[in-house]
DNA sequence: CATAATCATAGTAAAATAATAGGAAATAAA
DNA sequence: TTTATTTCCTATTATTTTACTATGATTATG
């Protein structure tokens, strides 16, 4: 019941871009070294939020990437789903949901739900500039 | 992000006790019968159940296992936190809560607290005595 | 004493996780 | 135009976790 090392950085990857002050194009290299995270598997990373559209990105010297659309466009939960998939906790509530027979009269199945719907709450109302706010704010509380 | 077989299957096994009507004790092989899983596995399941005390057991002919204490006295959190551990999103929540050097200015820390919360909030008020009622009304339902 | 059951421990195949590795293609600056 | 920089693309690999399976000892009943 872990969010993989995957989510995790690319929701970090999304809030050091959102982070940088100007328009620029940030390197990998740079967020890896920020980030302390191995900028080789970072770049698999970010290429799933490139194909996506989430991140825009340029080749070559002075490239990089930067966000698509401003920070209060994307939530916590559009960032994971793309990385970890569905966030639903048991596999018979993807996709079909009639691919476990026992769906109909399973009562633990409605715990489920109720986990999932949980988690979708929370993290479909957080977004990248909430969580960009909130780092702002200590990082000034930690200058004093 | 997702619960183990272990963790679905020990709800489906507290369950299955629950939902035997008279005191006497049930076998593992009735239950994996019924419940349509390995029966070795649910041995192993059910050890971590009665060595926390939450299933009686005896050996021996006409032995098996049984519920330690009233439906309504089990949540759904204990017996998930028994099997799959703590339920917390990230590592870095458990235990030691200062393993992470981030951690003091780590806002995505603070979603996956909310996720964790969120989690515990709803597994934490389901007893397994409501799965039972809902179970024993959902089987009156399909009778008729 | 035979049978049926839990108890205890070890092994194992497959999948998922968490990276590494190597190089091609594109862009900017020298 | 060359060189350095950086993304893009694909493959490989080590480790861990998951989900069982196997074997046998121990205990209780009839």
């Amino acid at each position: 019941m872990k969010i993989s090392t995957k989510g995790r950085y690319a929701l970090r990857l999304m809030l050091d871009l959102a982070m940088s002050p100007g328009d620029e194009y940030i390197t990998i290299k740079s967020i890896a070294a920020r980030q302390n995270i191995s900028d080789k598997y970072l770049e698999q990373i970010i290429t799933v939020l490139s194909r996506a559209g989430y991140v825009k990105s340029t080749r070559g010297a002075q490239g990089g990437y930067k966000l698509a659309h401003p920070a209060d466009t994307y939530t916590v939960g559009m960032i994971l789903r793309l990385i970890e998939g569905n966030l639903a906790p048991v596999a018979c509530m993807e996709d079909d949901p009639n691919q476990c027979p026992r769906c109909a009269d399973c009562v633990t199945l409605d715990v489920w739900k109720q986990v999932g719907d949980a988690i979708n709450q929370v993290v479909d109302h957080i977004t990248l500039a909430d969580l960009l706010k909130k780092q702002l704010i200590r990082q000034e509380a930690a200058k004093v």
